[in-house]
DNA sequence: TTGTAAGCGTTATCAG
DNA sequence: CTGATAACGCTTACAA
């Protein structure tokens, strides 16, 4: 076996209870003693074994991340921002991947018991019943872009349908008429506020939503790809493509290219995110900012908050929503061409709307 | 406190053992008295508390991964590969990330001591000697693309030398005479090895290698739009650049467009890693690809074979080296242009070569 | 200021 | 087949 509080006592010719106030500094300490201690624990390179840690005290001083998938740029962002967090409190997180229906996550969430403090589930494509179902009971949780669960959770979203009903008004502003939207995955909540919100746009400018302009897609660039394939072969095809999330725009972008068109002149692209990416790519594309970094710093603030209150979680559950604002660049032929040797970066074609109309 | 093993003993009126023979099916138990325990265990919702388990068989039944960073499509791919292999094996993974220096590295190896049985370390920017220091004794190890390290630790590499070397190569094959090179970080191994690949290759082509076409880069799309504006500003500009990783590529192709300048024809643009997204691009961009999902899963594999076997790690440390193989496609300008209306998808301009020359 | 000892929740050994 | 009980490594009253 590895070097334990006992070894380091024995060298050290005092208690293991001084060694663990030692390493601890949870009770005062002879100088002398500590000083000693603190020499032999770290000439055997002693590591306290966090097992027998966690059960001792009634805490682990790690998180749990469920998280639908692990694909793509946005989950590497959202996993940074709760990483970030937990970090600078001093915990550890514990991911487990790829769960899209409440059997696996069950799993995951009984495979984290004690071994985790908290929780924070995304669960887009899971229904609010059976998510209810498998959640920890006596585990501080936070749901993740998730829908309504009727359970003591804490609940953060993104504003999902209010971007995509405002990026939807944009491209209905600067004179589109034939607007696609290319869904995300099916029965997947996120997908269906996005779409939502496409909707209720059209509909509030008194326009029918054509159902072949409302193609199904699944979040990936593959997706978009298809998706686009399929809108270009309409008879009739549409001026600007509203891809439900970046990577699907992505995909879009590329099908178009091959396709020979321009976008945005024969066709605009929007997507959904505002990955990082996406300023970078060609042309830089109109999105949907949602902060995914900083949406995952809260759901860990938001977690590390509940657990730090004395007052088990009997309080009604919490909802917060984060804003999805508008960032309009190239794509969706909205900004002034660009100069052919901006003297700045940024300003050049990129603006933020906070109150789009 | 939560339920435990003894409320279902309690319940279900046989002793703690019994119970936990039921639930690990680790000894033969009457059927009578195995249903009503699991019957029990089931409305009590009853999950063994992991870090008790941990304890008392001594395997934590989980891996540590730390990583360097967190940002962008590399690393969400390589957990994703590891949390796969993971996953099959029924082990959990405990995450640490943006750890740049031996000293955080060591913090978190300490963290993560008897919460995994198992370590997975990608530090491509710590010397071998400091990352031997920290590393753990007795921990079965494995580290990804870093340094030869002198520990017993297996280590699983890309061939980043030979990837540069090849693209290189290639570059030179198809016509270009004034190649750039965007590297990575500096004192980054992976950043070192590429550099060196792209130099070796003008050497045995019998050319110098002008300083000026080398600028210093971050692996960032910044750092590619930065170092892709200083190659722009030169009096004799470069007919191609090099990134070292695909986030400069396309920081390059950003750049690239703002100038008004067109890739290929005016500037060929190549990346290495091959991202997902890479081949999304526009144009699509020419890189070398690494498995970077299989990349992961060989190092989750290699670990759970080495917490396998009984045998303590005493042997001599294994080292593997991953392909990088070229992947050409438009950015380079040496594929046909794309037809218009392409039939197919993958097959059109997007070649890989075995053994490029 | 320090030591002793009782847990923390499971597993595993050893008797029955 | 089943039940006590001793670990596992650490923290934390309770004494001294």
């Amino acid at each position: 076996m590895t070097v334990t509080i006992r070894d380091v006592a024995r060298l050290a010719g005092v208690s293991v209870a001084t060694v663990s106030r030692v390493l601890n500094a949870s009770a005062p300490v002879r100088d002398e003693t500590r000083t000693r201690v603190l020499q032999v624990a770290k000439e055997l390179r002693f590591a306290p074994n966090s097992a027998a840690r966690s059960l001792s005290r009634q805490r682990a001083g790690a998180l749990g991340v469920i998280l639908p998938d692990l694909y793509g740029e946005f989950f590497s962002e959202l996993l940074r921002g709760i990483d970030q967090e937990a970090q600078r409190a001093h915990h550890s997180l514990l991911v487990s991947s790829s769960h899209h229906d409440s059997r696996g996550i069950g799993a995951a969430v009984r495979a984290m018991r004690g071994r985790v403090d908290g929780l924070m589930v995304m669960a887009p494509d899971v229904s609010g019943p059976s998510l209810a179902e498998v959640l920890p009971h006596g585990v501080p949780t936070v749901l993740l872009n998730g829908p309504e669960v009727d359970a003591d959770v804490y609940e953060i979203t993104v504003d999902n349908f209010g971007g995509a009903r405002d990026m939807t008004r944009h491209l209905i502003a600067v004179g589109h008429e034939r607007i696609a939207f290319i869904a995300g995955a099916e029965r997947n909540h996120e997908a269906s506020e996005r779409e939502r919100g496409y909707l209720a746009a059209l509909h509030e400018a008194g326009r029918g939503a054509e159902p072949s302009l409302n193609v199904r897609g699944d979040f990936t660039e593959d997706g978009g790809w298809r998706g686009a394939i399929a809108l270009l072969a309409l008879a009739d095809r549409p001026s600007a493509i509203f891809a439900a999330n970046d990577a699907m725009a992505v995909g879009a972008l590329s099908a178009l290219r091959e396709a020979g068109l321009s976008v945005p002149d024969d066709v605009a692209v929007v997507g959904f995110d505002d990955i990082p990416i996406a300023r970078f790519l060609n042309p830089p594309l109109t999105s949907v900012r949602v902060g995914i970094a900083a949406l995952g710093e809260r759901a860990a603030s938001v977690l590390l908050a509940a657990l730090a209150e004395r007052s088990p979680p009997g309080r009604p559950p919490r909802r917060a929503v984060f804003p999805a604002e508008l960032v309009i660049r190239d794509s969706c032929g909205a900004t002034a061409g660009p100069p052919r040797h901006p003297a700045r970066r940024r300003a050049r074609s990129e603006r933020a709307l906070s109150n789009p109309s």
